[in-house]
Parts: structure tokens; sequence; C-alpha cells
RNA sequence: CGGGCCGUAGUGUAAUGGUAGCACGAGACGUUUGGGUCGUUUUAGUCCGGGUUCAAAUCCCGGCGGCCCGACCA
């Protein structure tokens, strides 16, 4: 992509009325723009990571067999008002039509999902499957907060999974934890897998937890074996005995970046989602339903991976793998031939499959090109121009120091990171 | 929903109740070219509605909006 042919959103300074880092540094470098609270617009590099994201989200949901769908985010009053959601979710938007109709718009799915999935559930042989979509969700947050942490409106993948019996809901339940460890692990955060109460869905449920000092949880956790919860249902204090081995607690805070539950019947019941076992009886389906919102998942990673320059993305959902940069020179002749350089650079790198950025701005300083850089955070930046002669100049952006490198090097590294993670 | 702070050019900031100023940005000309160059010049603002006053960005009332704390949070 040529950064001459992509609009500017980049800011010199952070906005003065945020405080919650990501929304700072998201702003500042031009990756989202804020509408009014907790409602936010993808601008150009915004949008490419939260599209990778999503494609991550995607790629792992779909190794566990589910399938992805798109449901309307306008829902009908009757299906909240058949589990009685339209009066007990307090979060949950509602919106009147020209003829005094009330809809609501949607914060989760089930009550779309369930009577949607009674159309293809008639004997336990059409069971087990899950049902996905990742797609805008709408809350009425009585305080939206931390910039893209807690929207009003987010982006989030909402999975549904229907079963004959407990125990296979249980076999998936653990499928789904292995899914979205591998998530979190290849957007480059580490998550705590931490019990948590249901809430209104069921007794109790499981969140993953990104640990951080803007966290709005609070968890304990241990160290040294898998024992987490949720300050919400367990008082412990720091330094108090695990309760599983024994090992001194740590009391941390965390940003919640996935959630799941045990459903079994609370939302079959109400729709009588039901099918007919061996014996021809007929029975409840057991479901589960697991979420992660993908907008906050990209607020976490930009709130865990900065320094002082700016962003620092991990190359997995990256805006681009490459930041290329042409440096002009007062000597126009001398100016034609870096342009041209790099150009060609640039091309071969397009064809490799490298998703590269080429700064071919001619009217930007070198110190103004290195701030937009490390403010933006691309992982790798190439700097082409008279002092690197028919060189190019190297650098990682979570390293200070470059080398002078040739671009079979930077061959060799491409095909390295496509390996890695994509 | 309770509490606190706040609202001035596109952005960031000044102005005892008394001429709305500065920097960045943007436009023009020149200059510079490896860490947000420099100079000249142009451009653009007091959230909205009332009130007090000779005079309101400033004080008072109401609204709208933003951030933070709390409550809440599939």
């Amino acid at each position: 992509m040529l950064q001459s042919q992509i609009p500017n959103f980049v800011r010199k300074e952070f906005p003065k009325d945020e405080e919650s880092y990501n929304a700072k540094v998201l702003i500042r470098a031009g990756f989202v723009d804020k509408l009014m609270a907790g409602v936010y617009s993808y601008l150009p590099f915004g949008l490419r990571v939260l599209n990778k994201i999503n494609n991550i989200v995607r790629e792992e949901i779909n190794a566990i067999g589910a399938q992805e769908i798109l449901m309307p985010a306008l829902n009908p009053k009757e299906n909240w008002q058949q589990t009685g959601r339209w009066s007990t979710f307090e979060a949950l938007f509602k919106i009147i039509s020209r003829d005094k109709k009330e809809f609501a718009l949607g914060p989760t799915h089930e009550e779309i999902v369930v009577p949607l999935a009674q159309k293809a559930i008639f004997s336990y042989k059409d069971l087990p499957f899950g049902l996905y979509q990742i797609q805008t969700k709408f809350r009425d947050e009585p305080r939206a907060k931390s910039g893209i942490l807690r929207g009003r409106e987010f982006m989030m993948k909402d999975l549904y999974s229907f079963h004959a019996d407990e125990s296979d809901l249980e076999k998936y339940y653990s499928k789904a934890i292995i899914a979205y460890q591998k998530i979190y692990k290849r957007v480059g955060l580490d998550a705590l897998l931490v019990e948590a109460s249901g809430g209104t869905f069921s007794k109790y449920s499981h969140e993953f937890q990104a640990l951080s000092e803007n966290g709005e949880d609070s968890i304990i956790y241990c160290k040294k074996c898998h024992f987490a919860q949720n300050s919400e249902i367990n008082s412990s204090k720091s330094g108090d005995l695990c309760p599983k081995c024994g090992a001194p607690l740590i009391l941390g805070k965390g940003i919640e970046v996935g959630n799941i539950f045990k459903l079994n019947t609370k939302y079959s019941e109400p729709f009588k989602l039901k099918f007919r076992d061996k014996d021809g009886e007929e029975k409840l389906v057991i479901m589960g339903c697991y979420g992660i919102g993908t907008s906050r998942l990209m607020g976490t990673i930009a709130e865990i991976s900065y320094d002082d320059r700016g962003l620092i993305w991990p190359n997995s959902v990256a805006p681009f793998q490459i930041h290329l940069i042409a440096l002009s020179s007062n000597e126009e002749k001398e100016n034609k031939k870096i342009f041209d350089r790099a150009l060609k650079i640039y091309s071969k790198l397009l064809k490799m499959g490298v998703e590269v950025l080429f700064d071919d701005r001619k009217e930007k300083s070198a110190g103004e090109k290195f701030a937009e850089s490390d403010l933006i955070g691309i992982p790798v930046r190439l700097i082409v121009s008279q002092k690197t002669g028919s060189k190019i100049e190297f650098k990682k952006r979570n390293e200070s120091k470059s080398e002078i490198v040739d671009f079979s090097f930077i061959k060799k590294y491409c095909s390295g990171i496509k390996n890695e993670v994509i």
C-alpha cells in the first residue's frame, strides 16, 4: 500500500480527553476515531488489525468444526420476551420503528440462534454442532469506558453449541478452551483461564483474562498450578494459599478477553428446543456459548504492547508486515534514484505476497516519517536513502539496533515470518 | 444511575469580569533533507440556551457532550 494514497489520520499529539492508553494511542496513530462515547470508526490501519484478529479467531473456531453464519443485529421484541430478557437485560438497546413496533439491537444471540437451530434439529443424529458469527454487537452500557475495551457497539465472535447430553457439551467445552488458548497465543497475549460467576447465563462460567494493570477485573491466581478465580467469586488476598496446590496466591488485574458458559437448557427451555433420542423420547437440547470481543482484543493488545514511541504490533495482527520508508534527498537526481530503488523493492515484496506499507511521501521529513512509523508500530522497518546506497537498512520495531542488508536478507526474513504465524 | 473533573481554531494550550493570544496543522513563497527543519505570510476558535453586569471564555441557572471513580456488566 502506498502511504501517499492513504488519508493520514495520524496526529502529532495525544487526544486531551482520553486517559486509557489504548484510546490515546489508537486515536493518535490513526487506527480508530471516536464518534461518541463507546462508539468508534475503524480506520484503514485499525480495520486491518481487526480483520486479522477476526481471521485468526475464524480459523481456530473453524478448526473445531463450527460453522460460520451471520444473524441479524436487528431483533424482534418477541424473541426477547420469550426468555424474559426483554425486561431483565438492562443493557439491551431498544428501538422503535415508524409504526411504533419495538425491536432490540442484538447484544448476544441466544434468542435468535435457538429458534434458528430448531429448524435443523429433529433427531439425536442431528447433534452435536456449533454455529458462530463475527458481528457488531450493541450494549447500552451504563458507562462506556477505557477506549475500545468497553464500548456500546463492538465486534464480537459468538459461538453456540448444541448437544444431546451434558457429557457431549463437556467435550465440546474442552475443545473450545483449547481453541481459545490458541487464539490468544497467536495474537500475542497471555490469557489466564479463570473461573467466574455466570451472571444471568448460568451459575458459573470461565473467563479468559489478560493480565494488565489497566484491567477492570480482579483476579486471584496461582503461578504454580492453573488455579485462577475472578474476585467476584473468591475473596482471597495476595499471599493466601492456593486451595489446589498450597502455593501463595497472587492478586492481579485483568482484561476479560473471552467468556464461555455451559448454558445447559437455560435457553432451549423457553424456546422448547427439543430432539428425539434413541428411544424416541423427546428431550431438551443442551447448549454452550462462547464469546470473544475481537475489538476488545485489539484494544488489549494496544494496552499491553507498546513503548514510549508508540505501538508494537505482533506480526500476526500487525496492519502490515513491513514498513518501507524512502527518505528524500536534496538533489533531484539522487532523489529520483532513491525513490526508484524503493519502488522496486516495494514491487518485489508485493510479488512475494508480503503486506508492505510504502512511505513514498516526498514532502515529509525523515524525522516525521520515523516518528509516525514508530507510532504505527509495524514490526519491521526498511529504509532506503542516499546513505544506504544500494543496500537497505533493516530494523525491528521492538529492537533498537538496525543493520544494513541486501535484499536477499529481507527475502529470507519474509519467508521466515510466513512459516511462523500466517 | 450517584459522585468528581472538564468543554476556547482541525490538534494541543493561554487569557484578575475589561483588545481572544501562542504553538502545531492547513494554504503560499523560499529554505532544509537520517529523528516531528527554519523564515516570511495567509487561514481558522470561546459547546448550546438563558441570567447577572457598562462589560462574560471567565460569575450564576439549565441543557448537551467528554473523561475518571463508584454502582452495573452476556
